[in-house]
DNA sequence: TTTACTTTCAAACGCGTGTTTGATATGTTG
DNA sequence: CAACATATCAAACACGCGTTTGAAAGTAAA
């Protein structure tokens, strides 16, 4: 019993973070979500409650955790890890073949908040942009005031995040764009030597500048 | 007669761009830019055939287009241009003072995609990127392919949405944040900083690899 | 088997949505 | 004035939503 159970439990999640990740947490529905998973409409506000608590079961953080630690402890340079990190990162937002469709929940939710946004922001997204500033201050050493490398991160954030929220208009202009991983690659690495020109010449200007 | 007709109409599109861009298409209501309009529920389907038709009028390319146009005929020098339509382009993204809520409508639609996305991309960000991608031209010259032009245009739309995108994560990361005139300023010279050094960079290293 | 508990299910509830209706008021025209 | 077109309005309609209900089915312990 408690087997089958759990299947319906873990059918409901992974086809609510399939439709959740497609559709937007308000343009998703308990019935769409029930039918991918072969289950009745009462299943979800039996198992967790309310659609809200079904999202909030849905959000899983550890492969956003998992890819900071990793890349923390890899055995290269700043820059290297870096770029390895916005591969890894972009791979996480746009593959759609791989099982990580919690980041692309978060990502909705950034332009669409639910009361699960307060969540999101305190558990990923403040850890992920304290790393993101460790490993942007590796590079750019003391050339550089706090304020200017928060905005750094910034705009590495919102070059990774515009590929995946204006897939839409991307999709239109280019009717053949698809993610696969060579596109994803290139993606990354215009992204990584794009900002890398960027903040190395910021913190070139200001150690001029000091002296 | 044909007054007050007008007046209606004016109203209803104006409540419209407020609801709209506050809440984005799906999460507007009829009765709530009804209700702001001083007017009947009935209205907007008698004025405009349905919401979508509302949306449809609501939506005005004059404000970007003129940005454009003004830009064009500047007497500066490409980068001062680029900083001067970034400076531009984020005050209608942000400002809320502004009547230019119809740029914040589009730049909802992106993410959240209704019908009206096809005419948005044809008059508007279609334009709007064939406008930067020859700024960026101006600034690298030749040394750098078209492919790699028009992601350094993708990275200065990222960067720029950001701000618009993820406000409802940057209020909760920093309670005290608004857009006053100062922030955006502030913002819009920072993603000039970062992409005109990027740009002049990759730029400079495609130049030096050719000889 | 009986009892108690958990899980599933079809059906319905309450609510909010965009839209339609038919009446009423208002201005225009012959 | 009378006839007509236009605009507004309260009310209702049809539909989809998240959620609830109460019965039926399934499972485990006594």
């Amino acid at each position: 019993m408690s087997e089958h159970h759990e299947q319906t439990r873990a059918r409901l999640v992974e086809a609510a973070r399939e439709v959740f990740s497609q559709y937007g947490f308000q343009g998703a529905t308990v019935r769409e979500i029930c039918r991918r998973a072969d289950a009745n409409v009462a299943a979800v506000n039996y198992h967790f409650g309310s659609k809200d608590g079904l999202l909030a079961e849905a959000l899983n953080f550890a492969q956003l955790k998992k890819l900071q630690t990793e890349n923390a402890v890899a055995d290269a340079c700043p820059e290297k890890r870096l770029r390895l990190f916005i591969h890894d990162f972009m791979l996480m937002l746009l593959d759609e073949k791989d099982g990580s469709r919690q980041c692309q929940i978060m990502a909705r939710e950034l332009v669409d908040p639910t009361p699960a946004l307060d969540q999101i922001v305190i558990e990923a997204i403040i850890p992920l942009r304290e790393f993101l500033a460790g490993l942007v201050r590796e590079i750019v050493g003391d050339n550089m005031s706090e304020a200017e490398l928060i905005r750094c991160v910034q705009s590495l954030f919102g070059q990774c995040l515009f590929y995946r929220h204006s897939y839409p208009v991307l999709q239109r202009i280019y009717p053949e764009l698809h993610y696969d991983h060579q596109e994803i690659e290139a993606v990354a690495s215009h992204i990584a030597d794009f900002s890398l020109a960027a903040m190395n010449q910021l913190a070139l200007r200001t150690k001029n500048a000091q002296p």
